[in-house]
Formats: C-alpha cells, sequence, structure tokens
DNA sequence: CTATGTGAATTTATTCACAGCA
DNA sequence: TGCTGTGAATAAATTCACATAG
C-alpha cells in the first residue's frame, strides 16, 4: 500500500495519498491552491514541503503558551510531549492555589493568576484553560484584558470573547460521545 | 439577537440558527434529511427534537466505557463533568501501577490491566486510553481483543487497529497549533 | 517515461424562493 | 399570518483527463 524508504528526498501524490487514504489529485489539487511546489516527474521535496505547509499553517514561527489551572488535567498537558514539534513553548503557569505557587512543574514555576497582566510584556499571546467550569469565565476575560490571542479551552462550557479573539473548546465528553455513531448496533 | 423563554415548548430554526451561528435554511435542510419533525407555523418541539438527534447520533441508549492510565490525565478525565448528559458512563479504570490498583477514584476502583479481557462480559466496549505514549500501542491491541470497538486516544501518536474499530485520536499540541493560524501577524 | 499542475466535467453542498400546512 | 419542508438555482468541491515539465 505505501513504502518510503529511511532517507528519501522526495515523497509523490500517490504515496502521500496512500498514506493518508485519500486521493492522489487531491493532494495534488489541494497543494497547487498554495503554488507549486512539487517537480514534475519526481514528486514533492519532503524538507521544501515541510517548510511550505508550516509557512501556510503559521507555525514557521515560535509561539510562546501560558497555561491557567495546574490541576490534574493542566499537569497533564504541562507533561504532554510534542508541542515542540509544531514550534509552541509553553512558557508559564498560572494558579489561583496558594500551595501550588512557587513551585516547580516540568521546569515552569507556578505564578499566581494576578499575573496574567504580564503576559503582554512577556510576549505571550496564547493561552490554555484548565481550570474548573465555574471559573472559565473570568479566566478567559483576565486572559484577553493581558492581550491573548487564542485560547484552547477544555472547560465544558461556552465562553464569551470578543470576536478578534480565537477559541478552540476541547470537550471530551464530547469527543466521547462521537464513537457510538460508527459502532453498529449489537 | 436570540431569544427563548424559559419553559418554552418550541424552538424555530431562526432562533436555533441565531444560536448556533448558521443560517436557517441549513438547520431546515439539513434536518429534513431525517424526516420531517417540525410543526409549519410553530417550529420544532424541543423535547421531540433532542430524542430525534440523539437518535440519530446514537445516543438514546447508555454506553458504557472503560478508561486506561490513571495518571494526571486519566485522573482529570474521570473526574470531567458532562458525560452523563451524553449517556456516557465511565465504568471502570485500569492501570499497570500495583501502587494504584485497588484505590478509589470517582468511585472507581481501579483495576489492573490483566483485567481488560473481562469488558466483553462487562459489556463495556468505548474505552479511553490515557496512557504513555510507548503504551499506547499495546493497550489498544489489549482493547481490541476485549472486544471494545471505539478508543477515544489522548497519546500523541498514531495507533493501529482493525478497521471494524474506529478511533479517534486528540492531539492535544495539535489543536494548540491550531490556533496561531487564525491570529493575525504581529 | 513519470508525476505534477490545471482546465473541464461531474458531483455534491449551499442558498434561495415559495408552496403548503397549522 | 408564521414557519416548515422541498424543488430549483446557484455555488463549491471533487474527480477526471491530459498537456507539460523534468
Amino acid at each position: 500500500m505505501f513504502s518510503l524508504e529511511q532517507g528519501q528526498q522526495s515523497i509523490s501524490s500517490r504515496n502521500l495519498a496512500d498514506f493518508l487514504g485519500v486521493n492522489p489529485w487531491q493532494i495534488r489539487k489541494d497543494f497547487s491552491y498554495f503554488g507549486d511546489f512539487g517537480t514534475r516527474g519526481v514528486g514533492y521535496n519532503i524538507e521544501k514541503l515541510a517548510k511550505q505547509i508550516k509557512k501556510i499553517l503559521k507555525l514557521d514561527a515560535i509561539h510562546k503558551a501560558a497555561l491557567v489551572g495546574v490541576g490534574n488535567l493542566g499537569s497533564a498537558v504541562l507533561a504532554y510531549p510534542g508541542f515542540r514539534i509544531y514550534g509552541l513553548n509553553i512558557a508559564a503557569a498560572f494558579d489561583t492555589d496558594s500551595k501550588k505557587i512557587g513551585r516547580k512543574i516540568e521546569n515552569i514555576t507556578i505564578e499566581d493568576v494576578s499575573n496574567l497582566r504580564t503576559l503582554k510584556k512577556r510576549k505571550i499571546n496564547l493561552a490554555i484553560i484548565t481550570v474548573p467550569r465555574g471559573a472559565a469565565q473570568q479566566t478567559a476575560d483576565a486572559l484577553v484584558n493581558a492581550g491573548v490571542k487564542g485560547i484552547l479551552n477544555f472547560s465544558p462550557c461556552y465562553i464569551t470573547v470578543p470576536k478578534k479573539v480565537k477559541v478552540i473548546t476541547i470537550d471530551i465528553a464530547m469527543d466521547l460521545a462521537r464513537l457510538p455513531y460508527y459502532i453498529p448496533a449489537s
């Protein structure tokens, strides 16, 4: 179905399509919308392709993010591997619990939420909300005030922000709820 | 923009559309594909509508799920509110750590992963994987063996399963990486 | 000869406009 | 009159076919 040797320079639309489970012409059409970065008769240079895609997705620069709420979920997110390959860097963590403040987790010192207003100065404009549901909105308000432009929200609730701010909400229960749809009736 | 009184019986396609941020005719067209469950001149009976949607999404029955890996992330998922409204019930938790086995968390006793094979007997066919990346594939294999039909995977890696099994992977880093795309260059 | 890039053909989705029912 | 449900019109996405570059 799919073969790609270690150290290979290029990949064809067919190889990519097989790997992703789509058609070759979809790959080619989609790429062509952003310019022609393939070589006829050969395929797509892997390094060049990765660079192009990162530029298109605006992942060609380092982005710093803050995390608010260092409970179980927050700790898990801080320990989550793989942020780096997207150019992401969790640069600060905040909580309200005085027992946690000052402690270090994953090399990051937990700060009091009152320090959130320093985010703009520190050029952090992404944030992750992992606080209890009841505190989500006020946390979002504080983040927006601190100049944050994008929020990843793990609280199972709607939060209201100015429309210049982008919010992505991850509702674990909703994701789990999608599964039964694909399962044939027993 | 949107008004809906407490205790109201029906909702119009316009109200729903405003609330969801889409057009009224989208609502009507989409619903019509599944039959006509609205009343002309009035709107959609809320209770009936909810029941229909639950049936379409196969959420009209209780689904039991198991969680494997009771670390920070697993504990957070067990404590996550809101599973019930989707008819979901996390009925079992598993780990390999003998220090955790037997302990109770959120009223669920943590079992040894060797007990996974009992899932079929217990009619649990959904599972959540919150184990470290290196253990994800073998966990998935054990789950498939135990008759699990749907897996929600929080490990940032591809897992291979028979195609009759549905996997939804949540990669927190990838979700965070989506945000910069929406943020105007500073 | 191989694999891209792209117009043209086809299919699918969205939007509109209004007939029909409460 | 008000709002749904749906055929028709429009727009968008997908698929095809092939000229073209390496």
